[in-house]
DNA sequence: ATGAAAGCGCTAACAT
DNA sequence: ATGTTAGCGCTTTCAT
């Protein structure tokens, strides 16, 4: 910091460590575990009760300078840091959220693999969480479950107590919970928002049992899909669909059927069940060609993008062109979808946001339990490429309208929808 | 949207909302919070001791059958959970761990970035920690610390204590603690490996005042440096550095400076100091057309992939070749430099493994505090492709020889490296 | 401004 | 096989 001389930077910080770590070396190895300097031994050596130290510890004003200075000094000394369960314990509060995030089967991420792409859901969640909570002071306790090990419980005996035991656990160590996907069912759900305020990232927003905040996937899925055939007249289309387990994949599904609904001259011709993976979508359209290799769907429409690049390159793999004989649309936004050639046609759901606003409608919930449950859908973004139809080099993302929801009158001023991102900005 | 009719997807979803909010409202108030039940609660109604009721929910045996039913009833007709904070307290055991996850300065993620792509490090070796944690029931707490918001303790008066506040709260609140990178200064690191285990993931090797899980960034910088000098003839070198705060950077640089050492015949003609970014990147490629335009170099060594990205797009769109003019050569292997062309020859790193031995370290260490630290150094691949110079197409991967590490003679079984992947498998 | 003391909910050693 | 009880380390009301 003083320029010039020795006196470096380094140098400055280290002198006032130095004090503190001269504290017998020897001792440490002896000690074995040198048991933590509690707030008592401060307060005997500072010669104060527990209550002082515990005032100057927070920064409470009712503390006169001299004692405050004596014992920060004794603090300090002993290195003492306060023991987190003790406090939690005696505050009533653990100052700590879980986030479980739900894996499905058959997602295991395989490194260097297009697959890893999709850690890329709750990685962003996880950064939104993050974003809103180192504010507050506020841990994160984060849990993956499996959908096919840790769900076992269906099968099991014992009641509904044994179900999700590490889901149940977990409730006993935080002060809410957000739970990704809504893998878990109703009534678990349900008997979890019993005991501590949830709220289910991308969840079916058809819940009633806790707090739901999604991207809104049923407008966006249907945006994608009116374009394909309102915009690029394809009338035959094949979907791809996702895990029946999965909310979002439900909503497209019912997205698709909307539109079908409103364009009865287009038609859905096939569908195949995939898993959300890159597999599935090479699986699919291999069923796909087997069955209509001789007159193949106008579009084939796919519940993510993991899937799509599958269809994309098995497709072109057999030498079918995309998208002059068949299109083909995503759904999700993932990195790799511009860099695929085509480029590919998808829906961006804002992963990031969907984190911050769950966590930020837990934290509500944190400080007003009673609020009534409500869902909260995020609006997407139609993101144009060229694999939908449209000419090479087509890069637009636009707004999708979102749809109407009804929050309940609980006074809370969350907003139905956040749009943060302005329509029809370029890529 | 859609055009004509009704039927809008909009409307559609309402109907599954009204019935959400007619659940009624009045119970909600009035339960507030229903006062969760006590391990007292059940033994209470159970008819039996505390003790007895912690043995049930233990699965201990010292108990009779009809007894342990009775109690089991109970729990699950009160729905109780075992607090954590509580149990905590009494076991003088937290069973949570610590992810500390650093951030460097100008790397705040941009979404539809490349940039992203920097999370997948601590993604990454998330997923690895989790692997080895979900087996022993212990929990994860993760915090992330910025590079510029949290290091003010450089400057901050009030001495040793309050430096790095975040990190010593959170030492009251785990039993281990991750860290990741090694930008905690040594001094500090000391002073917390003090109060609890601590394993510094990508750390510097040199550390000695904790355990230290690393990639071997040095052999693996020197791998590919050798490869561009003694296999593609490449002399004349550029250097694209990374952060002076991050030991991968270092531990890079100082292989650069082996491999000249080694090769008089090769020099370093240049270098620019980078923040790891794809920015960094193109600023570099800049300063590099300013300086060398009429004579550029034979080969840019990046000291990581974002920025060798940038170097190869800010090149390409000079209109300079790669791999013809000059070579680039990145750090990490991220996902897109296989999909960027020329392919990016780079090394990889096994972030996910980096997790896995850091956190299995940590647990031994837990459970055998007086361990020495040690350093482990986990082997890195080359991953050949074309930017180095090898022919359009290649796709390469091969072990790279382990530095030699002693490790300290603690009797610690854990292996000094520790190689998965077989070498020469394709990418 | 400071101190005394009663919990917070659970565990585990020690009875019985 | 089951019960008693003394903590675990901190917060906080109520005195002084």
């Amino acid at each position: 910091m003083t320029p010039g001389g020795d006196d470096q930077p380094g140098a400055v910080s280290l002198e006032g460590l130095d004090s503190v770590l001269s504290a017998s070396p020897e001792r440490e190895a002896e000690a074995g575990r040198a048991s933590t300097a509690t707030l008592y031994d401060v307060a005997r050596l500072a010669g104060v009760s527990t209550a002082t130290v515990s005032r100057v510890v927070h920064g409470q004003d009712r503390v006169r300078a001299a004692t405050r200075a004596r014992v920060q000094q004794v603090i300090e000394q002993l290195g003492y840091v306060p023991d987190g369960a003790a406090q939690s314990l005696s505050r009533r509060r653990k100052n700590v959220i879980g986030l479980v995030c739900v894996e499905h089967v058959g997602l295991a991420p395989r490194q260097y693999d297009i697959e890893s792409m999709s850690l890329l859901f709750y990685d962003e969640v996880l950064r939104g969480v993050e974003a809103r909570l180192r504010d507050h002071d506020l841990s994160l306790l984060i849990t993956y479950l499996r959908e096919d090990k840790d769900f076992d419980w269906v099968t099991a005996p014992g009641g509904p107590l044994t179900f999700f035991p590490r889901l149940l656990s977990l409730s006993g160590k935080v002060d809410g919970l957000l739970i990704g996907e809504g893998i878990v069912p109703t009534p678990v759900l349900a008997r979890l928002a019993e005991r501590l305020p949830v709220v289910v990232i991308a969840g079916d927003p058809d819940e009633r049992a806790a707090d739901v905040v999604t991207a809104d996937n049923r407008a966006g899925a249907a945006a994608i899909v009116t374009h394909l055939v309102a915009d690029h007249g394809r009338r035959r289309l094949f979907h791809v669909d996702g895990p029946p387990t999965a909310p979002d994949a439900k909503q497209r599904r019912l997205a698709l059927a909307d539109v079908l609904r409103a364009h009865p001259d287009a038609q859905l011709i096939g569908s195949y069940d995939g898993l959300f993976s890159v597999q599935s979508g090479e699986d699919a359209a291999a069923a796909l060609l087997a069955s209509w290799g001789t007159s193949l769907p106008d579009a084939v429409v796919c519940a993510n993008d993991q899937m799509a690049i599958g269809v994309l390159q098995a497709l072109t793999r057999s030498g079918v062109r995309v998208p002059e004989d068949v299109a083909v649309t995503g759904f999700d936004d993932i990195f790799v979808g511009g860099l695929v050639q085509p480029g590919l046609t998808t829906v961006h759901q804002p992963m990031r946001l969907l984190g911050e606003q769950a966590c930020a409608r837990l934290l509500e919930r944190i400080a007003a339990p009673s609020l009534l449950p409500a869902v909260q859908l995020l609006p997407t973004e139609l993101v144009l490429r060229s694999s939908c139809g449209c000419p090479r080099g087509t890069a637009t993302r636009q707004l999708v309208q979102p749809t109407h929801v009804v929050r309940p009158a609980d006074g809370s001023p969350t907003p139905t929808t956040d749009g943060r991102r302005a329509a029809g900005a370029p890529v």
